[in-house]
DNA sequence: GATAGTGGCTAGTGCCACTATCCACACATT
DNA sequence: AATGTGTGGATAGTGGCACTAGCCACTATC
């Protein structure tokens, strides 16, 4: 890790200066370690913008915060900017995704980036053809549900609440890149079962 | 769509160019119009590189990769590139990995993008500190193994090799950001019930 | 007293997905 | 005939982002 980059953090608010001993030698303890090590996990692994970064450093940083909230942030950071909201269907899969929303009594508000995130994805996947796509959404749903339920136990086993804010994050931004590397390997291994003796 | 555009990914090959009617008049059809869907969607959902797409296509246009070869491509390019994998513990996570897969009986090869990635994830969860998240990981792959049968079934029913190919891809990127959209959707309600009254 | 470190600042680099402009060409309109 | 419009092909420029380099005044250490 270079001064460089460390320096370019604390400009942009990922990391707190470090604590001046002597005026040319700045202590950077255990903590800024581990705090340099959430940066680079969220940015290598999670894919985090440094903008994003911040914010859920901020959230983190912030004890009036409260665990769902902490949450909330963090699912807000790991959702790509779609600009271009001009899909034709969008409407369509809203709709389609309040439907999902009520029939799993999920407790998700309306506008969430998420779900918002999921409308998007849902009507580009109408406009490419594959409408009926929609039909696997309740599996989804169900294994959905499963890694949650996982990850929330995974996040209630910590007591500190310095523990349990990093477990928050570790837990859904880097849960997420093992679970998509899980989901790739598993497709490939019911891939080559189906099909792997043809080629 | 502006012509710019068009006239880029034409450039990258990712799209061909249109088929002159008069020298000034090229006709873009049905096929160029969905090529450009699968692109965007590729693009704005999947967040893959032009380079990935270039990829991808080729091997959509290639009759003779298999779909497994296909499906392989198709990972591949959503794995996103780790350049340094200077990480400490990365041997100790390859061995988990390889213990993990032979646990599952998966088919994956050992050099697998998908499992290395899985390597770097976990690396630098331990080097986080949080090392007991590993404890989660074979609840990960129950969910993993669940959502790649429904991917592999949906690919089934396609009958035509076009039809197929492009379920593939839809079924793997869109399907990433279908089901990461769902699983912060479900975290969101499982945190809303846990914590949602402390606030 | 030269060295090397500090925070703070501005500016530059490299990558990437476009985007703008220019080119020679050919038909269509005026 | 003259002009305009559209084609593919090419080069170069734009903007955003994650750094990276260098300068500044200052100061404890070698």
């Amino acid at each position: 890790m270079s001064i460089p980059t460390i320096k370019f953090y604390v400009r942009e608010g990922l990391l707190p200066a470090g604590e001046l001993t002597s005026p040319n030698q700045a202590s950077y303890g255990e903590t800024h370690v581990q705090r340099l090590r959430l940066i680079r996990a969220l940015l290598d692994v999670g894919g985090l913008s440094v903008a994003s970064i911040r914010e859920v450093i901020l959230a983190i940083d912030d004890p009036e915060r409260s665990v769902h909230k902490l949450l909330g942030t963090v699912a807000a950071g790991l959702v790509p900017r779609y600009d271009r909201e001009s899909h034709a269907g969008i409407e369509d899969a809203r709709k389609q995704v309040a439907a999902l929303i009520a029939a799993r009594g999920w407790r998700v508000q309306q506008g969430n980036p998420a779900s918002e995130a999921l409308a998007v994805a849902l009507a580009a996947v109408d406009e490419a053809g594959h409408g009926a796509f929609t039909e696997v959404l309740d599996a989804y749903a169900d294994a959905a549900e499963r890694v949650a339920r996982v990850d929330l136990d995974y996040v209630a086993r910590e007591v500190a609440r310095e523990e349990l804010v990093e477990s928050v994050v570790v837990g859904t931004v880097i849960g997420d890149a093992i679970f998509s590397a899980l989901r790739r390997m598993a497709q490939t291994d019911a891939s080559d079962r189906r099909y792997g003796q043809s080629t």
